[in-house]
DNA sequence: GGGTACAATGAGAATGATTATCGTTATTTT
DNA sequence: AAAATAACGATAATCATTCTCATTGTACCC
């Protein structure tokens, strides 16, 4: 957790608690190691016996977001990966070959407290990324 | 600029020069001031009268990217947005409007140096996003 | 319980940015 | 200049995401 405010302390939306489908897509979410994206969550979890419609596997996974317990990041090629809010998980990735690596730390864990004070901004989450070329496509032709 | 090792250094890529339609599109986005869609810089040049496909944009972008003369960030609806590389900003989104507001400075420009050892990465450019709920939608009904 | 208002859901259509095709044109090489 | 190669343009194809709208579930009141 790095530039996030106590998620109890805002609530932009619903107070409600969580429906079942919301509450199974979230479930399966902190399943996973990794982040994923919504289409495989969809199947995931339909494979697994839930009925839920992919529509509703969005639309939940917005909700999530503005509750501050889901986090996304777009890949190179325009795919949205989803993931539980803890992880301050950030990659390299190469813009020869579209491969990503993660990288061991989060290079902002320390400006928390400036960030939060510099902004009439409610921040949950950050996304952090570096682009360029890996060892291997470095050595190789066009 | 950040982390970002001299572009003459590392050269994955075409030595080649560039082409007079790759110029163009660079030239372009060198002039705007914000970041724009490839879609938005097509519909520029073909109207300042350059003649060129859509392909062709898209296709010159990736090679400028790979030159490590240009950049892209995803926004929340999925559109790649293009700048010259040297621009280092970031960005507050809203998980709710999604409107977006700059940041006024980079809080990574003091780890350069940490982040180029670490990795046998050659790195050209990071992006770097909070999101959150912003003042307006905080006081808003769902 | 029965009834009503409203939120949540699912199936499938629509959207729209990006990519793939493939024939044509410019550039480089011999 | 002919051949080989790289760029290009028009358009079709892809595919994640969003929209539509009919159906189902839930909360609250009588
Ligand atoms: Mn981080
Ligand atoms: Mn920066
Ligand atoms: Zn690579
Ligand atoms: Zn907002």
């Amino acid at each position: 957790m790095t530039v996030m405010l106590d998620p109890s302390s805002h609530s932009p939306l619903p107070t409600t608690r969580l429906t079942t489908k919301q509450k199974a897509v979230l479930t399966q979410l902190e399943q996973l190691q990794e982040a994923v994206s919504a289409q495989r969550l969809y199947t995931e979890l339909r494979q697994q016996g839930e009925s839920l419609g992919l529509a509703t596997v969005y639309r939940s996974l917005d909700l999530l977001k503005l509750r501050g317990l889901v986090q996304s990041r777009t890949t190179a090629d325009g795919e949205a990966l989803y993931s539980p809010i803890q992880q301050d998980q950030h990659y390299l990735t190469c813009l020869q070959c579209g491969n990503s690596v993660p990288l061991g730390f989060c290079p902002l864990q320390k400006m928390e407290n400036q960030l939060r004070r510099s902004q009439a901004f409610t921040i949950y989450y950050h996304t952090l990324e570096f682009f360029g070329v890996c060892e291997p496509c470095t050595h190789q032709a066009p």
